[in-house]
DNA sequence: TCTGGGGTCCTAGGACCC
DNA sequence: TCTGGGGTCCTAGGACCC
């Protein structure tokens, strides 16, 4: 038996603790650089303003003057909060998946297995009493069946819901567009094979499903049938590659500038990868030309990528070392006078530092840990992200720095920006 | 004027090996 | 009347997730 709990609204749940006032009003969370609504409180999802909408279309409706209020994005508060609700996770499972930001699957103790929607009750009202966020909660027997299982418990009052054996008339009522796996393209796909509904989907021949989504498909078919399939994959483990991208407060017109942002990108993505004490081989680097109508046209990004792939001396995490690769690589890439909204970095080759490797015949290398940057991750650690940076990064107040005009404090990780009650 | 960021897995096809 | 068989590794692209 697998449950799944989740964060209701959870960017916009966060806020609400630290900003009670916004309890009972419309609110979004805005994505980075204020761009589009990410997180919507059921008051504004029910003013029919949908995800992902640009803030831009609704600046005018912006409390003061009307009624919707805004919160740019604070990751530093949404880990926190994040990390707690695990916390409590681990007090009262038996094993804990956390799978996202805001949500993980969990293995009840046997003891509650006879009274799941008890115990799923008792997890969900300690978050909401101890953290303050409200959680949907949903059992079954597979990951797949469990997040079903969750959506429900979500409108529930008692925000709690357990998929009981037989689930015929639930999956029917369910389309197969709103299974998990199953994403915006295949809906068309499947509709050709008439399969319309999570049952369609669950009851489908197995060779029609693998030809028309391949072994993924099946597999979610499979999960339907309470067959589990989907391996437990930890949010913390080490990633494959590690990446750093922002599109820009202002757009972008020398090359100059762009270097700038590009090793302030690497800085950071050097940062995660020392964090998992890894090295990278390796990266990419990219920025995006700014093209009227980018978005108009939908969909349509071809060729307005610049970009080059950057072997690195040796695997190493020292972000010197990156900077220069980067710096002779890219050359004349990026063409100056063209106008860039976003570039990024994405480092790749990923193996951990003194790990055992294939050595090179001819060569020396040494794969450790750069006790520099290890350093300087600790005083910046101490001290505040940035007081220790390189100068490529740019000495000025770079004009590409993404907006966030609407933070909320860091309350509950940073003494100077405790919640003031009164 | 103004639209996010960071990942994973699978598959097909090509290059290459003996 | 005619040219093998069995593999590995890498990459690009597509689909999905939050």
């Amino acid at each position: 038996m697998i449950g799944l709990v989740d964060g209701n609204n959870f960017f916009v749940s966060c806020e609400r603790v630290v900003d009670p006032k916004l309890n009972g009003k419309p609110v979004a969370v805005l994505s980075n650089n204020d761009g589009c609504c990410v997180s919507r409180s059921n008051e504004f999802k029910a003013l029919g303003i949908g995800m992902g909408v640009p803030y831009y279309q609704l600046k005018d409706r912006e409390y003061p003057k009307g009624d919707l209020f805004f919160r740019s994005s604070n990751y530093e508060l949404y880990g926190d909060m994040s990390r707690r609700i695990i916390e409590v996770l681990r007090g009262m499972a038996a094993d804990v998946m956390q799978y996202s930001i805001d949500e993980a699957f969990i293995r009840p103790p046997t003891p509650e297995l006879g009274r799941l929607a008890d115990y799923g009750g008792r997890i969900r009202s300690r978050i909401l009493k101890w953290i303050g966020i409200p959680c949907g909660v949903g059992f079954a027997s597979t990951k797949t069946l469990a997040k079903i299982a969750n959506h429900i418990g979500k409108k529930l009052p008692e925000g709690v819901f357990v998929m009981p054996d037989e689930a015929d008339g639930i999956l029917a009522g369910l389309p197969a567009g709103e299974v998990w796996g199953v994403g915006r393209r295949l809906p068309a796909k499947l509709r050709a094979e008439r399969i319309m509904t999570a049952k369609d989907l669950r009851d489908a021949p197995d060779d029609v499903l693998r030809s028309v989504g391949g072994v993924t498909l099946l597999r979610t078919a499979l999960e339907l049938r309470g067959v589990e399939c989907h391996e437990d994959r930890d949010y913390a483990a080490d990633p494959d590659s590690v990446s750093c991208s922002r599109s820009f407060g202002e757009k972008v017109g020398d090359a100059a500038t762009l270097m700038e942002a590009i090793a302030s990108f690497t800085a950071q993505a050097a940062v995660k990868l020392r964090r998992h004490g890894m090295l990278a081989a390796g990266c990419n680097v990219y920025a995006q030309v700014a093209t009227p109508g980018l978005f108009e046209r939908g969909g349509d990004w071809e060729g307005s990528f610049h970009g080059c792939t950057v072997a690195f001396p040796a695997p190493t995490d020292a972000t010197n070392v990156m900077t220069e690769a980067i710096r002779r690589s890219i050359g004349a890439l990026f063409v100056s006078g063209a106008k860039y909204r976003k570039a990024g970095v994405v480092l790749f080759g990923l193996e951990k530092a003194g790990a055992v490797h294939q050595t090179d015949l001819f060569r020396s290398e040494q794969r450790v840990a750069s006790p520099l940057y290890r350093t300087i991750d600790a005083i910046n650690a101490r001290l505040g992200r940035g007081k220790v940076f390189s100068a490529a990064e740019g000495m000025r107040a770079p004009s590409w720095q993404m907006k966030r005009s609407k933070m909320s404090r860091r309350a509950t990780t940073n003494w100077n920006e405790l919640i003031t009650v009164r």
